[in-house]
DNA sequence: CGTAGCTTTGAGTGTTATCAACTCTCGTGG
DNA sequence: CCACGAGAGTTGATAACACTCAAAGCTACG
């Protein structure tokens, strides 16, 4: 007889992975086509692929072959310099896509990495892009995705380029609780998949400083830290912090 | 009679701004069209606009309208914060696309500035997306401006969690360097349109470090200054710099 | 239950920010 | 014509925030 665990795991990998039927439909790639266009996407996209914790979806310098849609898990893309530090540029979840910066130069500059068990539609991107040229829809939709990829992309600057490490650790935090949240999932309390050092590669910040920066804000009450486990227990007080309206921050006289 | 500098301004203005005639046609968006779609977007694309320096393009929060290509000058766009921080999220030279990180919110998060005197092309933005509709190339060369701004930001961010002020300053200077060498200009001398300050809300850091670096490199034979005017003196020891191959960096043992 | 990897906490240091003073340039008006 | 002032840039002194190194505690998983 099967282990409870890997039944459950069965049972969901034995949905035929079709656009039509995701449940992330409106959240993804799909949003907004009608019946005849899911048809003609779930045509291009290839059968969801799963990813073991640690496991590479693509290396920087690839090719780009195809972009990806995350269905579950987490992935979290990496830049190196060749003295080896790492600037992790992005962590990814249910939803979003995966990629895209790839287009320009036909190679990933970045490598993506499982961060737990993870499943991930693959889209071949020529096709996608084909595609995108008979349904207006989908272009639409693709420059929007492109576009709010950039403008993260701007916020995420001004986090690194102006922001304390209190700061940018409070704005990192209420980024999760949001997108968390906006699935449709408890909007309080968050497993973190990633590990201190991967947070102080994305925030610009040493491990060590993130893990100093968890302990105070439980001092103060924002939050409750317990491991990768975190609980949200004053929104306000935490987004006050990543505006920077509280605090000593110095902000120059001008 | 007039006077000589408005004379030369008022010829270069009277040449009626078509994409087709466009000495910049191959670095903008025209980009590998053929006559018959470069007449299509002509139609698109609204007469070539001046801009004084400090006039502003648009405004955070402004709703988007137009895309902008720069014919002349140089643009800065800048995100604030309520505390009055300012981040430079770009400089952006002839032949670059201005606007694209408001197509997700249908809002600009950004201010544009012009650094100096410029000239920009106005793209509907609607009228745009439709066009692109029906140019599959258009399309492609759109996804590829995206992606391309994707990427750059990326290569940004990494500069700003990782790199120390000399990193920062030796990467951002080879960067205008080769911007202007792939416009066909001489590559050895650079006019910068931009305040210290304005440098040092780019790379996150003070106006004074900037000054301080500038004078740094100097010393160290790598460039000349003299105020906004930059001669490059040796290329490939700033590239080492910005690569962190030199320098006393830390780069801790793990 | 043991070990490897992750996290926390402490002590000391350094890079870069801030504040301050001075110089330089340029345009304006007395 | 020169004094004046505003804006920009340089340079110096000091201090703070976050980094590095170090060691001990914790967790998870074989």
């Amino acid at each position: 007889m099967d282990k409870k665990q890997t039944a459950t795991i069965i049972n969901i990998s034995n949905i035929r992975a079709t656009c039509k039927e995701c449940a992330l439909r409106e959240h993804c790639i799909p949003q907004g086509l009608d019946e005849a266009d899911l048809g003609a996407l779930d045509r291009v996209v290839k059968r969801r692929r799963k990813l073991k914790k640690g496991e590479l979806l693509y290396r920087a310098g690839d090719p780009l072959r195809s972009l990806f849609a995350i269905f579950s898990g987490s992935i979290k893309t990496t830049g190196l310099m060749e003295d080896g530090r790492a600037q992790v540029t992005g962590f990814y979840l249910s939803g979003e896509l995966l990629g895209i910066d790839a287009i320009n130069s036909a190679r990933h500059p970045c490598t993506a990495e499982a961060l737990e068990s993870s499943e991930v539609c693959e889209i071949p991107y020529p096709a996608l892009e084909e595609l995108a040229q008979h349904v207006p829809h989908l272009q639409h939709h693709l420059f929007q995705i492109m576009s709010r990829e950039i403008a993260r992309d701007e916020q995420m600057l001004l986090m690194l380029g102006r922001m304390s490490a209190e700061e940018r650790l409070a704005a990192c935090l209420l980024s999760f609780f949001r997108r968390q949240a906006r699935l449709g999932l408890n909007g309080r309390d968050l497993k973190l998949s990633m590990l201190r050092q991967d947070l102080g590669d994305y925030l610009g910040l040493a491990l060590e400083t993130v893990s100093r920066l968890f302990s105070r804000f439980q001092e103060e009450g924002l939050i409750k830290v317990e491991g990768r486990h975190i609980q949200l227990r004053d929104p306000a007080r935490l987004e006050a912090l990543a505006n920077g309206s509280a605090g000593s921050h110095h902000s120059r006289q001008n």
